[in-house]
DNA sequence: ACTGAAACCGGTACACC
DNA sequence: GGTGTACCGGTTTCAGT
């Protein structure tokens, strides 16, 4: 495994991120450089997964009307086989978009997001509260996402 | 402004919210058409921002050692010259990467990254619970990513 | 590791249905 | 709203340093 990154890496890296549809000849102007390096060097980036892919953003509220909705989850006792247990059926939930293993009051974040509030009480009921040894399903609903950038600080 | 979204959008959406450097060409050949009107609703997909950008997801664990945290902020009095101004104030700090107003408990809840613990209670001290009207802040700190797709689950 | 040039391929435009 | 063709610019490759 080759080493760490260095400053045009990363300055490569955090360009992709605001905007991966940059090309190879703009990043290389704005550093200074011919093409062939920056194109190799996004190669590696990707090859060694430092780029983990390329996604598109949607403008979810405008494809269609939906709630999103934090559910933050309890186990009754945190053994290593409910655990993942738990961990293998949220991958197959689909409105489950996001899945934290938090330490704190609760043991689960969730970020779902579904049609309406009818369909949010089904989920919570039929898909989470009814797996074995949930303790407790709190719920935050989303009224307004402020911001979501989702940039890495530290580049 | 034009109208909604036939089912051939909503099947270029899901195929770019998946992978953004899907070509013109992959697409036309798995939907059965050709490049030109493929091409034409991307642009106007764009265009009318269906599709905000195009990101690249880093593997921030590969980059930088760095811990995430999920904050959970009350205010003291929810009025809405107080809720602006917060808003305000969270979009300055880089360290917020997501920013929810949400219904329940607390009034807001923040995705933090920072460097560790130590930058944690730095910023939540010095940047957050300082702010005015600041009630409580409760935090969540991230053990393990479980999951997180963003895939839109009605498309 | 980077430069420069050449080859190649996909995005883009256009004429037509 | 769709097809098929042709152009053109950026990506990709490669020889050289």
């Amino acid at each position: 495994m080759p080493e760490n990154l260095d400053s045009i890496d990363r300055q490569i890296l955090k360009i992709l991120e605001n905007d991966a549809k940059t090309g190879v000849k703009t990043i290389a102007e704005k550093l200074g450089l011919t093409k062939t390096p920056v194109y190799e060097r996004i190669k590696r980036l990707e090859k060694e997964r430092y780029i983990k892919g390329y996604v598109a953003i949607l403008n979810t509220d405008k494809i269609e009307e939906s709630i999103t909705v934090f559910s933050f989850v309890s186990l009754e006792a945190q053994k290593g086989s409910f655990m993942d247990d738990f961990l293998l059926r949220i991958q197959e939930l689909k409105e489950i978009r996001a899945c934290y293993v938090v330490g704190g009051e609760f043991d689960f974040l969730l970020k779902v997001t579904v049609k309406n509030l009818d369909a949010y009480y089904n989920f919570a009921k039929s898909k989470i509260a009814s797996l074995p040894n949930i303790g407790a399903v709190k719920s935050a609903f989303v009224l307004n996402e402020v911001k979501n950038s989702e940039h890495f600080p530290l580049l």
